[in-house]
DNA sequence: GGCCCGAACTTAACCGCTTTATCAATTCAA
DNA sequence: TTGAATTGATAAAGCGGTTAAGTTCGGGCC
């Protein structure tokens, strides 16, 4: 037989099509009997709602947008994004929506996107990654108005909700840690400096320097590549005066480095302690395995999607969720510098 | 403003709905004067479709679904996800339609998806990753009578579509370049054995032995984790009679299986020969790199995905799309044996 | 001039579900 | 006992598009 709709429960159950979505929803408007009735029914004809029927109707599309404007290999490559997908997935699926995915090759392209899925009812909010300094992505989905929840934070100046781990915490405990063993001169191979984050665990850097008394700390702007990880690595490796500790934005680049220090005759961790800001398989299986700031990003996005679905629920409330800060896991990367 | 509809456009040019319909769906019924004047103010009230209401319309969802049973923590890790993902959406966005995304537990779970998305008209087709040995998806997908694109193949006894890459070329390749070599000793770290493609490099290994007359060739399946490529490694490192290479079914088996050779003492490529038949930044981040069978992962996906599209078109379809075979790339990880 | 035809539009039904207005039958307060 | 409020249900109007089935009209043909 055809797909059934609600007009043929109806019509099976003796009663009219209205009754029918009301009884289908939990909604009062019909007797707990004929509701029983009425469930019977489609269970048994094996009714399943129409969603663009239902999308039409109630206004609500069952989906949230990820739109991503990093180059489309990233995804393969950094975890990241496959954590944080799975992670939103998971939230989202909880109530029956969907997530919906799109990889573009610019911001520009990004912002259209936003625009076009709003204008097409396509999705009900989106999903931010990688929040910059001024953003210009925040004024203008704000003008949307259309809920969004970003991952990362705090971010000032703005309407928009996030869900934020204490990436200043994180840093501020690796430091510590370094300081603890022994190193004065550490190099952070950081990320792309517009991102919040970057800027964060940067800053927490040069303040450390002063209430560790520090040599030296420097933080190196890259892209992510583990390309310029290398390059990085290489030069500073190469300098007279050597850095006993590397601290590295992401785990692509700390292996990276680590390729290096070994191609160099560098020993990590005896003339080189290595410190990964992010962690996964990745930093495990190399050798020796890299101590890393670790966290769950994927019950992070889970959290997130969950907080995304209260604000698109009550676009009212405004979200600053807190998610739990990254956790140092020392592995074999580190130790004391020489001589001491 | 609110969202401008077609029934807006319609009275501002001074037109019916019907006829604002023609024009923007670029069918016969308007002259190309009204044609154009529907668009420009379609344009300038800054219309877009409605999805939903479109959906409704001609029974098209706009979507296609791709859903995922393996644990959600491997998304992360294996970048093939990641790839494909990318990939797929990249061929699916030049048609505007959408990737719907699901991580469920178990193979349950995954039936009670197509199934459920099916009914709900929520999904214009699927594709599928992974087939199986008599994948029971399969009589399950062709009963729903839905398009259906599986990455991978060639699939006996199916009427649903395919995709597929030569992976028994591949493994030949692979086979011939390390007997050529001089290795007579080797070991075949799989994948899961319920796995099609793991099967077929399996079949071809064990009519590799006698084709070149190789003392010893074991396939040994596994799960693809990292800690399962150990265990077998360290097993077969152990015994007295060594293997001299060793070929990884997934990348991250090859880089564990690097790092256990690596903490026996065991030199690479002196002592042991390691091919992975999977390429990512892993297998090139390595020291020493990874040799290894390469592909266009993305581009494979992105080709079954318009090959989806097609089919979602012209359902009457049957597809059998042939991708390019993977390449191996020789790096560092593999030498002729000791005393070759 | 009458007839037929295709082009250019309009009308209105329809897709499947939600929701509002309406109504009949009860129940309840006075 | 009567009028008002409540309950359980219905009919019908959307939601924003698509599309089948008309309607008009100008022009070619005999």
């Amino acid at each position: 037989m055809a797909r059934p709709t609600i007009a043929d429960i109806a019509e099976r159950a003796g009663v009219s099509k209205g009754a029918v979505s009301f009884a289908l929803n939990g909604r009062p408007g019909v007797s707990e009997e004929t509701r029983r009735r009425i469930l019977a029914v489609a269970d048994e004809m094996n009714w399943r709602p129409h969603r663009a029927a239902r999308s039409l109707g109630n206004s609500r599309a069952g989906a949230v947008g990820l739109i991503l404007s990093r180059p489309a290999r990233t995804l393969g490559l950094e975890p990241f994004f496959g954590q944080v997908v799975s992670g939103l997935q998971a939230g989202l699926a909880e109530d029956g929506t969907a997530l919906q995915l799109l990889v573009v090759e610019d911001p520009e392209a990004e912002m259209a996107a936003y625009r076009n899925w709003t204008a097409e009812k396509r999705v009900d909010g989106f999903v931010l990654l990688d929040p910059l300094i001024d953003d210009p992505r925040f004024p203008a989905l704000e003008a949307l108005d259309v809920p969004v929840m970003v991952l990362g934070g705090p971010l000032p100046d703005t309407s928009l909700s996030y869900s934020w781990a204490d990436d200043s915490e994180a840093m501020h405990e690796a430091v510590d840690y370094l300081a603890a063993l022994g190193h004065r001169h550490v190099v952070h191979v950081a990320g792309m400096p517009q991102f919040l984050h970057t800027k964060r665990r940067m800053d927490v850097l040069t303040e450390a320097k002063a209430r560790h008394e520090l040599a030296e700390v420097v933080s190196i702007p890259t892209d992510y590549s583990d390309s310029e990880g290398a390059v990085i690595t290489r030069r500073v490796l190469s300098r007279r005066e050597r850095p006993t500790a590397i601290v590295y934005d992401s785990d692509v680049m700390a292996v990276a480095g680590l390729g290096v220090a070994l191609e160099m005759g560098v020993r990590v961790p005896q003339d080189l302690s290595i410190l990964s800001f992010d962690d996964s398989l990745l930093a495990r299986l190399t050798h020796p395995a890299l101590t890393a700031l670790t966290r769950d990003t994927q019950g992070w996005a889970t959290e997130a999607a969950r907080e995304l679905l209260r604000l698109i629920a009550d676009p009212s409330l405004t979200v600053r969720h807190p998610s739990s800060t990254p956790v140092l896991v020392p592995r074999e990367s580190t130790a004391p510098p020489a001589g001491h």
